[in-house]
DNA sequence: AGCACGCCGACT
DNA sequence: GTCGGCGTGCTC
């Protein structure tokens, strides 16, 4: 044929990414008769073994075509959607990570591009068995009906064991049917949303409107706490349905609860699919193939679910946007609030941030026009703000192992008295924050990072909350030898509860921490005695500040305030805003009114006037005009740079020849190298080097510039954090 | 990321 | 003399 004596090389040559950390994708050659389109999940060789990747276009041909080895098969699954595929380029781009990486992050489920698994069920063929025995009579009793179950289902509801069923099966009387492994995801059900309030339709009406645009645009839902904002988006989720869409409800991986989930429910009148980290690999499957098949039309996921291949995105909500934790900070460093954007604006379809305390950075995107702002600012029915008050711990002078100010611990005893409930709140886990030798004063350290131990009396032992190690409390000082010597320094939640056991020895309590709740059965478990009312008080970290609601919860005590505000991270001081904003958010939630004493040394500190006074505005455009002066963002562009290994000396003398290999630039400033602020993690010793740049310096670039040719010694890891949000 | 290849300690 | 530790380097 012509084409054998003209061979065109490019179709013949594809360029495949694979979802591995490899510097570009590799070209392979496809076979005659396969049709591999752009996006096609393919296999492909790749040494030894067989690899699953994406065609990613034509072949680049810049590798000798006697390498190329050809595709092995195509993925019977969609095609990755074309908006997903530039999002990966851009993330890896904006990120500085090989695609490869990102792609991975697409790629959570390998069984999933399989078709889908099938299983038998069986119904009552009608056929009576010749033997015909009591259990044999059970099954076919229950199997009357004429609905398909499984041989599992048709064991259990007749009390009888598999080997019965298996006899029926072969004797004819029950006949099989293939289904799918997988249940399947119902269509959501519509109209069936609350009657909103007026200013809660208004808001809902124009992001309606901008999911039937089907064009890109970021709006920012901006409501007190309790105002209703998760109805609001869930009309727009609403409207993205009925435009034939699927939607993407982001969320911090803590605020995925039951509750959230049967709210959904009763709302759509099926679960949602839900996508977090914690997922089983069957659990994986499900939800990325009825994803990736169009067949779920809405996930709510945390920030992992950003890279779903949803054929049909119309909408991408990020709710609680100014929360930290969705930055991701190891793999793939990306904030997906940010790439939330990025991704609305590949895919043309509207982004819809939600928050009570927004961040600088999207109130500033507002103020600059890129930005929408819808604002919802009264308590949906009759609740209404809790009173915030400050307590100076500076008057208190309370005894060095007290916490609990007589103020606040009155306040608790008149709440619990009239039959409601209060929270306190200690972002600290465990007992107590520092152990301290009362002879030497030696403190006990982390072995391998440079961080104190901390005590947990529940567990017995001295934990590191970085690296995880842990020892028994010692009886004798490691230092001096004294006996019964080591002494509890500073309050964590356990201790805290011990407190309040001496005075309120009435109380019903009960501590809500990571430590002590592993699992949402947990959470449950907490929320549904906190609304039986049989809890009074609930102590907890900052797990508890999220999403819940406690209809009888009318006191939040702060016991330290001041806690995030130590250490001179850029963000302090609006991260402890939002937090404490948040938390206080929890206390009168209906009829009844709330209040709110935050324990601090510094009444007079911003973020305590803002709190006190409810000057969220004034509070953030101070903080804005202080960066602003500082060039900080979003005024200005950080990169952070950890270096890190096993030995000091080594990752310092790396430091400075990074540095010193700089390319030179006027609008960039490079700062260290300084070791980091955990200086030593997990045995690594850390330094950092932080770059900053003019808003509209092209980072990247000079970042490829710059690091692209470096080789590190073995061992020796190079983070690099684009935009980073702690520095640690 | 795997997986092989490669160069130094305790075993059948 | 081999089995195997994981350091190093490559995969179109």
């Amino acid at each position: 044929m012509t084409e054998t004596l003209f061979p065109e090389p490019e179709s013949h040559v594809v360029s495949v990414l694979l979802p591995l950390p490899l510097p570009s994708p590799y070209d392979y050659l496809v076979p005659e008769g396969l049709e591999v389109g752009v996006g096609a999940y393919v296999e492909v060789p790749l040494g030894p073994r067989v690899v699953t990747g994406v065609v990613w276009g034509p072949g680049v041909g810049d590798v000798d075509a006697q390498k190329l080895k050809p595709v092995e098969g195509l993925k019977p699954a969609p095609p990755m959607p074309k908006d997903l595929m530039d999002f990966v380029d851009w993330v890896a781009d904006y990120t500085y990570t090989q695609p490869g990486s990102v792609l991975a992050l697409t790629m959570r489920s390998r069984a999933a591009l399989e078709p889908p698994q099938m299983t038998l069920y069986y119904r009552a063929t009608g056929e009576v068995p010749e033997r015909m025995t009591a259990a044999r009579a059970r099954v076919l009793e229950v199997a009357a009906d004429g609905m398909a179950r499984s041989p599992r289902m048709l064991c259990e509801e007749a009390g009888v064991s598999s080997g019965v069923v298996k006899g029926l099966i072969e004797a004819g009387a029950l006949q099989g049917e293939e289904r799918p492994l997988d249940a399947p995801y119902p269509p959501p059900q519509m109209g069936q949303g609350p009657k909103l309030s007026k200013a809660q339709q208004a808001a809902a009406d124009v992001l309606c409107e901008r999911v039937r645009d089907k064009a890109f645009s970021v709006t920012l839902l901006d409501g007190v706490t309790g105002s209703g904002k998760t109805e609001v988006y869930l009309e727009a989720v609403e409207a993205a349905l009925q435009e034939g869409r699927q939607a993407l409800v982001l969320l911090p991986e803590i605020a995925l609860t039951l509750q959230l989930f049967e709210r959904f429910e009763r709302r759509f009148g099926s679960r949602p699919a839900v996508w977090h980290s914690g997922l089983s690999q069957k659990e994986r499957r499900r939800v990325f193939a009825a994803v990736h098949r169009g067949e779920a039309r809405v996930v709510i996921g945390a920030r992992s679910a950003l890279f779903l291949p949803m054929p049909e995105l119309g909408l991408l909500v990020i709710d609680e946007e100014h929360d930290a934790s969705f930055k991701q900070e190891d793999g793939v460093v990306y904030h997906a609030r940010d790439m939330g954007a990025v991704r609305g604006s590949l895919g043309s379809f509207p982004v819809v941030l939600a928050s009570a305390t927004p961040s600088l950075e999207t109130l500033m995107n507002v103020e600059a026009g890129k930005y929408d702002r819808l604002v919802l600012k009264a308590r949906h029915g009759a609740a209404r703000l809790p009173e915030i008050d400050c307590v100076d711990m500076r008057q208190e002078k309370l005894p060095a192992d007290r916490f609990i100010s007589n103020r606040l611990a009155a306040a608790l005893e008149e709440t619990l008295a009239q039959g409601e409930q209060a929270m306190l709140f200690l972002n600290r886990r465990g007992y107590a924050p520092l152990t301290l030798c009362r002879t030497c004063g030696h403190r006990m350290m982390s072995p391998d990072s440079s961080s104190w131990l901390v005590e947990h009396r529940f567990l017995n032992r001295l934990v590191c909350h970085h690296s995880g190690f842990s020892m028994e409390k010692p009886k004798f000082c490691p230092n001096c030898g004294a006996e019964d010597s080591l002494h509890a320094c500073g309050p964590g939640v356990e201790r805290l509860s011990e407190e309040v056991a001496t005075l309120l020895p009435e109380a019903r309590t009960a501590i809500m921490s990571s430590d002590l709740i592993h699992n949402p059965e947990d959470v449950e478990a907490l929320i549904a005695a906190m609304e039986a009312g049989e809890i009074d008080l609930l102590i907890g970290t900052q797990m508890m500040a999220k999403g819940h609601h406690f209809p009888q919860l009318t006191l939040v005590g702060v016991v330290d305030a001041d806690l995030g505000l130590k250490g001179g991270d850029l963000r302090a001081a609006e991260r402890t805003y939002q937090m404490l904003h948040q938390v206080a958010g929890r206390a009168g939630r209906e009829e009844k009114p709330g209040r709110v004493l935050i324990q601090t040394y510094m009444p007079e500190h911003d973020v305590m006037q803002a709190l006190t006074s409810g000057g969220r505005d004034a509070f953030l455009s101070q903080e804005a005009s202080a960066r602003e002066m500082l060039n900080m963002p979003p005024f200005g562009r950080l990169v952070g740079l950890v270096l890190s290994g096993p030995e000091l000396g080594v990752v310092e003398k790396l430091g400075r020849d990074l540095v010193a290999r700089a390319p030179r630039a006027d609008a960039v400033r490079l700062m260290g190298p300084a070791p980091a602020p955990i200086a030593l993690l997990r045995g690594r010793h850390r330094v950092r080097l932080l770059l900053k740049a003019p808003t509209r310096f092209p980072i990247q670039s000079y970042l490829h510039q710059w690091l692209d040719a470096v080789k590190l010694p073995p061992q020796v890891r190079l983070r690099v954090d684009v935009d980073p949000y702690r520095f640690l």
